[in-house]
DNA sequence: CTCTGGCATGGAACCGGTTCCGATTGTAGC
DNA sequence: GCTACAATCGGAACCGGTTCCATGCCAGAG
């Protein structure tokens, strides 16, 4: 164990060498009123001469307060999961909190989080992204009345910030059928139901529902489910692509989703987007740089949002509308053209 | 300010219950001798019948301990560096610790973090991820004498984690060299001088090194520097293969650099490897999706080194070797080939 | 049977802050 | 000149653990 822990100066050395009590320096600290001017600067220069900073373990003891959130997240792999946190951790920051990272990749791991964590002493406040709570991991936030926002997770009684993935579905879709397709075909996640929470299912509502609006269906072969990997989505793609009767469109229940199907395209010698249209779902960069058509979710600013509301909680606002739901948009780009036939 | 803390079961609660002084259910807690065995198990029970958990943030004031380690890293933007976090989470976790995270993406939010972070009592000890400390920096951190791991960076007198740039440079190009290239291009970040540490310059250096070595040169116009984004890229690979004199192979910096490439090649309509050989860096899943040759090194395990080398330093382990460094090998797929001509 | 030594244990002191209570000081009002 | 009250401040008590020290008790040695 390190000796020298630096500059071991306390409130007490600042207040022995100020010439005033402990409780006056604290008040100098924390900028209460009653302070007399003179004292004041006395102590600020104490302060200063000493280099004195306060010990923040000890300020938490005693105001029984972490200044910590904790964010639990699975898939620390995936852009948009870490795109989230990147706005939740610049909001954190501008809030003066710090924020400890749970990235729970496995039952187990999900499970020691879950019973660990939610105890009033170690955070004032939660973040779960792209996971949906048990009802006995509820029941144990509950009892300990931890404040908790979900992001792009959904659970009736929490607040959450959420984009709505059925009219996402709905939009790619609707884009694909006004460009004529009518053979229209879905990649997406396996809803991994003991783990993570996936929109992918949302996202295949939607695309169904437009489609049967239109009078037509979605045949079972078109319907492709696997893990997230751009790897297994290729595998989906050429397999989907190479049946009797392909799609002239894709839709991707994500970007990366999306690369794999581009990529299958691009190995059967097939042109996109003249041969066959692909859409993604999120607007990552990669989105960009692929000229992928998508659909665009706030997500820095879902993480910022989360930060915001859960603030607010915990400094006693009322949570307000429990479902906040963010804009999407479809973003138009280079891989969605009319079918050739 | 919410009231209810859940279950404000305290040590004296418990030593209440079991009819013993708190100091004796410490013991037990913290599983010390000296304990009889009947009151041992009288207090195990109380602590199960109260359900009672310690209060963290007391245990950190009376042990002067926080269980808390900082990562500061640049780029949570980047695949590579989210998988070294994702390392240095994962074995965090298996030791214990918690893990808080600082993201910086500007100058001044570098300068706040130093400023602000390393002082007494906030953190156990400090990773930075691809980030090169400054004298100043440095200073601060060796005042209060915080145990620091760099990874992905350099500095002559602290631990480090990292890999031999240069060789993978060298790695990468000499595997061209050999397929028949003579025109080797390079694509590379900027180094970024006041915020972050990159290693393109290095890897750079290995590629002329090599090229030197087999009796050629690599011409100015061969050496594109831009921002890490693939869009960038993409632009800086259009602009070289479109001169006079284009390469017939690209070494690019990062995988991101090098789908940026392909994705030059493919809208000029060049054929990959046919027409145009393109490496990689990194080995991150882009990469094998692509089929980019590329050279791999071992992210996720630079975290866990990381943090294996600091908390042995926080329990008084002598660092070692400060200069640890990690394999790197080539990994040959699809995307090169001996040239056409 | 008494002395000695060691184990078990209760409780005080401590970690470094915040807050509350009571005392002191100063001043305004009469 | 005295009272009343407000402003200011010192210091005790507290947050919830850990650790050290002193004490009580018991067993074994002489």
């Amino acid at each position: 164990m390190p000796e020298g822990n630096g500059l071991g100066v306390t409130i007490s050395d600042v207040a022995r060498l100020a010439g005033v009590g402990r409780g006056t320096v604290s008040r100098v600290l924390n900028e209460r009123a009653n302070v007399d001017p003179r004292t004041r600067s006395r102590v600020l220069e104490a302060i200063a001469a000493l280099d004195f900073v306060p010990n923040p373990t000890a300020r938490r003891l005693s105001l029984r307060r972490t200044q910590t959130i904790a964010v639990i997240l699975p898939f620390l792999t995936r852009p948009s999961a870490v795109e989230r946190l990147r706005g939740v951790e610049a909001a954190l920051v501008r809030g003066g909190y710090d924020m400890i990272v749970f990235n729970v990749e496995t039952v187990e791991r999900r499970e020691a989080v879950f019973r660990d964590l939610p105890r009033r002493e170690r955070v004032d406040g939660l973040i779960i992204i792209s996971l949906s709570p048990h009802e006995t991991e509820l029941e144990r936030i509950g009892r300990i009345d931890l404040p908790v926002v979900l992001i792009d997770a959904h659970h009736r009684t929490l607040p959450r910030v959420v984009a709505d993935d059925v009219l996402g579905g709905r939009l790619a879709s609707r884009h694909l059928l006004a460009l004529g397709h009518r053979r229209i075909g879905f990649i997406g996640d396996i809803p991994r139901i003991p783990l993570a929470f996936t929109s992918s299912r949302l996202r295949l509502t939607g695309v169904r529902r437009e489609i049967t609006a239109a009078g037509l269906t979605i045949p079972a072969s078109l319907v492709a489910i696997g893990d997230h990997s751009p790897r297994r989505s290729t595998e989906l793609a050429t397999r989907m692509l190479t049946q009797r009767l392909p799609p002239t469109a894709i839709v991707c229940a994500s970007d990366t989703q999306a690369a794999g199907a581009l990529e299958a395209a691009n190995a059967l010698g097939m042109n996109v987007p003249g041969d066959l249209s692909v859409t993604g779902y999120d607007d990552i960069e990669l989105a960009d740089h692929l000229g992928l058509t998508t659909v665009r979710q706030p997500l820095f600013e879902s993480g910022v949002r989360a930060v915001e509301r859960l603030l607010g909680m915990i400094h006693g606002t009322p949570p307000g509308v429990l479902r906040e739901v963010q804009p999407i948009s479809l973003v138009v780009r280079r891989s969605t053209a009319p079918p050739s036939v």
